[in-house]
DNA sequence: ATTATAATTGAACAGTGTTAGAATAATGCA
DNA sequence: TGCATTATTCTAACACTGTTCAATTATAAT
C-alpha cells in the first residue's frame, strides 16, 4: 500500500533551460512563476493556487518558503524597483531627474500592472529606497530647501506613477480592440465623445486628443511643468 | 404550518429617525448602510453580506436592487463627487482651480477611503464628468492649447487624488497609534529615521519634515507647483 | 379567498488566502 | 544496508468573497 509517488511531469509553464527541472522547490522558482503568471495573465488572475499549479505543487507547500502573499507582491515590486537604472550624476539635476523619470518608466512598462503593484506595496525595501535617497539627494545638491525635497520628490514619484497606469489601460485596451476587430480604424477610445455635447461642450470637443496620443512626448510634458514648477517656487520663496 | 414570519427587528445599524423603519428595502435605503459601514469599518470590510446584516436581510435581497457590487461602489463615487462644489466663475483662472482644489480635497476627506472608491471606478457619471467639464472649461478660457487642457486636468486629478491618499494614510494611522499609547508624544510618523545613515544620508536627515506635517500648506504647495509649471510651459510654446 | 406580482431566502457554486496535522521524500548515521 | 531524523509536500478544512437560481414568503389586486 501506499506506493511511492514520483512527482508527475507537470506544466512548468516554462521550461526555459537553467533552473533544474523540478528540484525541491525554492523562492527564486516561486519567484519565476509568479513572473510568468503576471505576464500572461496579470495581477488580479495571481492566486497562490495558480502559482502553485504553475509549479506542479499544492498551495499549501508555497507556505513552507514564504510567509504570505504579500511578501511576494514585494519581493515582486523590489525587483522592479531594482532594474531601474540611475543617470550619470554629473548632468544638470533637470536632465537628472528628466533621465531618471525614463529610466522608471520604461521599467514599469516592463511588468503587467506593475504600478499596481508598487502602490499595494509599501517601499521600504533597499532597491525602492535607493531610488527615493537618489531623488532627495539629487533635488537636496540642486539647491531647493530641505522641507520641500520630500514633496516634491513625492510629485515627481505620483505623476509616473499615475501616467504610466492611464497609459497601460489605454494601450492595453487598444490592443484587444484592434485584436477583437481588425482593422475598422481608429477605435473610439474614450466613450467621451458620445456624450451629450450641449451638456459637456468642452469635454466632447477635446475628446479626439485622447484618440491618438503620442505617449512619449506626452510624458516628457508633464515631466517639464514639474521642472518647472519646481523652479518657479524655488525663486520666488 | 408556514406561519407568516414578520421580520425581526433587526439591528438597523442607525435608526436615525427618517427612512421608514423596515419598509420593503431600497436602492436609498441600502446606499445609506453601504455609507454608514464604509465609514465604521472602511471599504476593506465592505462586503456583500455585511451590507445586508446590517438592513437585516440576507445577502441574495440585494441583487434585487442593484447590478452587483460595482454599482454600489460607482454610485457611492458619484455622490462623492455630487459633493464637491464650483467656485464662482468670475474669479482669475489660477484662484478658480486652487478653491476647485480645495474643495474636492474636503470632500474626499469627508468620506473613509474615498481616494480608492474613485480609483476603482470609471469616471463616466454626470457629476464626475461635471468635474472634468469645469476643468476643462477653466483651463481652455485661460487660454491654454486644446491638446494639452486634458493632461492638465489629468495631472490636476492626480495630484489631488496621491496628496489625500497619503494624507488620509498617515493622519489615520497617527491617531491610531495616539489611541493606542495616548502620551509619549512625537510618534516616529515615518521608520525612515530608524534606517541606516550611511545608506541613506538624505532619507534620514530629511525624514523629520515627514513628521510634523501643515497639510493644508503643503496641498497649496503642490497647487501652486503645478499652476506655476502650466502658466512656465504655455509661455514658451 | 384566490390569483398575480413583488420581495426575500436557502443553498449552492467557484473562487480567495491561510493553517494544522498527516503523509511522504530526502538525508545523516550506524 | 537499515533506521531515525529532518525537510518538504499534501489532504483537508476554515472563514471568507461575489453571485446566481429555484423555491418560498409577503403584499396587493381581483
Amino acid at each position: 500500500m501506499a506506493r511511492r509517488r514520483i512527482r508527475p511531469p507537470a506544466a512548468e509553464t516554462d521550461t526555459s533551460a537553467s533552473e533544474a527541472l523540478h528540484t525541491p522547490l525554492d523562492r527564486s522558482r516561486i519567484m519565476n512563476a509568479v513572473i510568468h503568471l503576471l505576464q500572461t495573465e496579470g495581477l488580479d488572475a495571481l492566486s497562490m493556487r495558480k502559482i502553485a499549479d504553475a509549479l506542479g505543487v499544492k498551495a499549501a507547500a508555497l507556505y513552507y518558503h514564504i510567509k504570505d502573499k504579500d511578501q511576494l507582491l514585494r519581493e515582486l515590486a523590489e525587483r522592479i524597483g531594482s532594474e531601474a537604472a540611475f543617470p550619470d550624476s554629473d548632468l544638470p539635476w533637470q536632465e537628472q531627474i528628466r533621465q531618471w523619470a525614463m529610466n522608471f518608466r520604461t521599467t514599469l512598462h516592463r511588468y503587467r500592472d506593475s504600478v499596481r503593484i508598487m502602490n499595494a506595496t509599501f517601499a521600504a525595501s533597499p532597491h525602492r529606497m535607493a531610488h527615493i535617497e537618489y531623488l532627495y539627494k539629487v533635488l537636496v545638491e540642486a539647491g531647493f530647501p530641505d522641507a520641500q525635497v520630500p514633496w516634491m520628490a513625492a510629485m515627481l514619484k505620483n505623476q509616473i506613477y499615475a501616467f504610466v497606469d492611464e497609459e497601460s489601460r489605454l494601450t492595453d485596451r487598444a490592443q484587444r480592440e484592434n485584436a477583437d476587430m481588425a482593422g475598422l480604424g481608429e477605435a473610439q477610445a474614450h466613450r467621451f465623445e458620445s456624450l451629450p455635447p450641449d451638456r459637456y461642450p468642452h469635454v466632447t470637443r477635446l475628446a479626439s486628443y485622447a484618440t491618438s496620443v503620442e505617449w512619449d512626448r506626452e510624458f516628457r510634458f508633464g515631466l517639464d511643468v514639474l521642472l518647472a514648477g519646481f523652479e518657479s517656487k524655488w525663486k520666488q520663496e
